[in-house]
DNA sequence: GAATTAATTGAACGTTCGTTTTATTATTGA
DNA sequence: TCAATAATAAAACGAACGTTCAATTAATTC
């Protein structure tokens, strides 16, 4: 036998990537064969190599599209204006609502980096820094005009960015919080480590991005 | 050629542990093969079957052998007396310094826990529960008294732990900043992440450990 | 409807894996 | 000094790995 009927490449690509997120996520990368990707799809082995040329090409791709779609969306919801408390209010969100409905590319990007070539990774970490740094700018000016408690903007960067991406690790959905009530308890915990009240976030950044989100 | 002149069970098993750890932390435990290992000891692979039967009973020793340290280490430093703050301050300068010397186990402990069969995974995690709940302790009683500010006592927990494990992945020593510095600066955050000011625990928390610690 | 292209199979390649077995040598204790 | 035991080497096991190649069929194009 040969081509299947109704086979479709961009479909079979599509579920590729998908299914390759769910088994990489739970099993690992090294721990994943390509033969148990295919048998996944349904497809043979020889087939994912039309799409991908090598098992690292394939999880090169699936950490670029989650970080490329990452700084996307945030460029799509931060806004210019508002002060340094508003403007990290609406990242603490975005960050938490995106990777926990991205719970399986977020775990591959946090624990695969290591099975990359130098090449690969160098250009993966590019990709974080370009968004770490959104956070830093936000912090920084924040530091500087006085209104968050800023010790050390890198560090802080790290320590908030680490804290709020730990929610996929224990965070399940269909449990006792929803997404938007754990984004709004870690926000406040986030702001209280800045130093930052909850009373002005409340009034101004919730709702702008209630509309974008259509609660 | 067999036995080799000098060798000895006990130092050869501390020499695997040792080369695994560093082994397993930079390249995954699914990465690093059982001759890879034995190379790195200076031994053939069949001789590592001497100290542990399979390669996971391996990763679970060095597992347990973190974690028992962990809370063996935590339980000499805790102090009965003090008020929420103060212990939370003890537990976050310990579980800072603990971590960061051992940098390649707790890294281990942290990204290889899907290589564990079912009841080992369950007996780490066991591990891990207990030492989550002498934070959880400390912050409900925090939260009783209202010394500190905890909406959700597990979650707080959680939120803190990672972020304060979180130094591993980008601490380095020999930086711009030491150990003590770092663990400081987290010090800061988390105590203003739960609503409590910096100065009383400067009065009281550094001196005991200090002393313990011989700075 | 014939030619071309896209999609996939099935078999095979050489390599490496975790592990076992057997033999051999160093050390220890009587 | 000699048996007993501890520690290792060397070779081999079958299984699984990532990947390649040739053959084959479905869809598309003209």
């Amino acid at each position: 036998m040969a081509r299947t009927t109704g086979s479709d490449g961009g479909k079979t690509e599509a579920a590729i990537r998908l299914a390759a997120l769910s088994l990489i996520a739970r099993y690992g990368y090294e721990a994943v064969s390509m033969r148990q990707l295919a048998a996944e799809v349904g497809v043979q082995a020889a087939a994912l190599y039309r799409y991908f040329p090598t098992k690292e090409d394939l999880l090169f791709a699936l950490m670029c599209e989650h970080m490329e779609g990452l700084i996307a969306s945030w460029e799509r919801t931060r806004s210019a204006d508002g002060d340094a408390a508003e403007r990290l209010s609406a990242f603490v969100r975005h960050h938490i609502r995106f990777h926990v409905e991205r719970r399986h590319s977020t775990h591959v990007n946090n624990m695969e980096l290591r099975s990359l070539s130098r090449e690969k990774l160098s250009h993966v970490l590019r990709f974080r820094s370009t968004y770490e740094k959104e956070l830093r700018q936000i912090l920084r000016e924040g530091q500087e005009t006085g209104s968050l408690i800023v010790d050390d903007p890198a560090l802080t960067a790290m320590a908030i960015i680490q804290m709020i991406t730990g929610v996929i690790v224990w965070f399940r959905p269909d449990e006792r919080l929803s997404v938007d009530e754990v984004a709004e308890k870690y926000l406040s915990m986030t702001m209280r480590l800045v130093g930052a009240d909850d009373k002005p976030r409340e009034k101004t950044g919730v709702h702008a991005i209630d509309e974008f989100r259509a609660w």
